[in-house]
DNA sequence: AACTAACATATATAAAATATGCATCTTATA
DNA sequence: TATAAGATGCATATTTTATATATGTTAGTT
């Protein structure tokens, strides 16, 4: 059981950008950080900024800014929408071929755990990622290599 | 997010052998009915047999009768058994490259996701899979299209 | 106006995970 | 001893996922 590498960067270019403030990020610098596919990465931040997520500003002195609030950014509502595929087996999909289906109690409860997932992270936000303890915070900035200034003055800000 | 077919199978392999009740079940009846590929769910089995969850009786007149009782048959325990990988995402694993774990919550909001998942499954035991319901009994060893003599007059049994 | 640093898009390729197929072996029983 | 069952190992195919390449677009700077 898996979750696509896409959803993972995904979350991490959220997190990176979230706390890097009010400050632009860019893809490049993303990826080196992360030391991940420059490429896939591109792909990634396309889909958030066409989904709403991130503000991609292009041109010299563009980078990449957070379009809702962390406090906005809900972790379960975000998965759902890049993990495209969350079809856990066959039957809960159309092309489905296995015939006792319509009697099969297996996947009612596939379908019940699968929500039970999804009702935990619905529970959480982007800025509860960022640690809701400040040291745990400055140490996420710390292992990102980020400028801590103006973040840990200043509350955390879209 | 997926859970392999491997896994899919060994949950129909079980629901079959155990509607059979205490008739013996063969490897090529069982991927006949659910028109799957027979060397596939050969190694199912074989896995089933190894774990415990299934006696193989080789020989003529051989065949696969359940070694637990249905209601023994833990579905969470299951998949957790046969589904090999369930490291959701790369720093769930060793080879983890990603820099920020140390203070990342993203990790840990996905675990307490993840044992939401098994605690629902954890719940279920694979004689609730056959059906509570007698008539969805009925309407199953219609679809797979078992001689139903046996097993509507007893109840259940491993 | 031209240059450049940023993101956008489409297509191709590679890598990994999964699933399937085939050939041969072992076991038990009629 | 023939046969019907499962066991095992290796090879292949398929699908999904990830990465790379090449080219385009935008906008700020000089």
């Amino acid at each position: 059981m898996h979750i696509t590498r896409y959803t993972d960067y995904s979350l991490r270019v959220l997190l990176y950008v979230a706390l890097k403030g009010e400050e632009r990020s860019t893809i490049s610098e993303i990826a080196e950080r992360y030391n991940i596919s420059r490429n896939h990465l591109m792909k990634v931040v396309q889909e958030l900024n066409r989904k709403g997520y991130l503000q991609a500003i292009r041109g010299k002195h563009g980078g990449l800014l957070l379009k809702q609030r962390a406090e906005d950014i809900n972790i379960g509502a975000l998965i759902r929408d890049t993990e495209q595929d969350l079809e856990l087996v066959e039957c809960f999909g159309d092309r489905n071929q296995c015939v006792i289906t319509p009697a099969c109690r297996i996947k009612t409860v596939l379908a019940e755990a699968l929500n039970a997932f999804f009702e935990v992270l619905d529970g959480y936000t982007l800025a509860d990622m960022l640690g809701p303890d400040p040291r745990m915070r400055t140490e996420l900035i710390r292992l990102l290599q980020l400028r801590d200034s103006s973040l840990l003055k200043s509350p955390v800000s879209a």
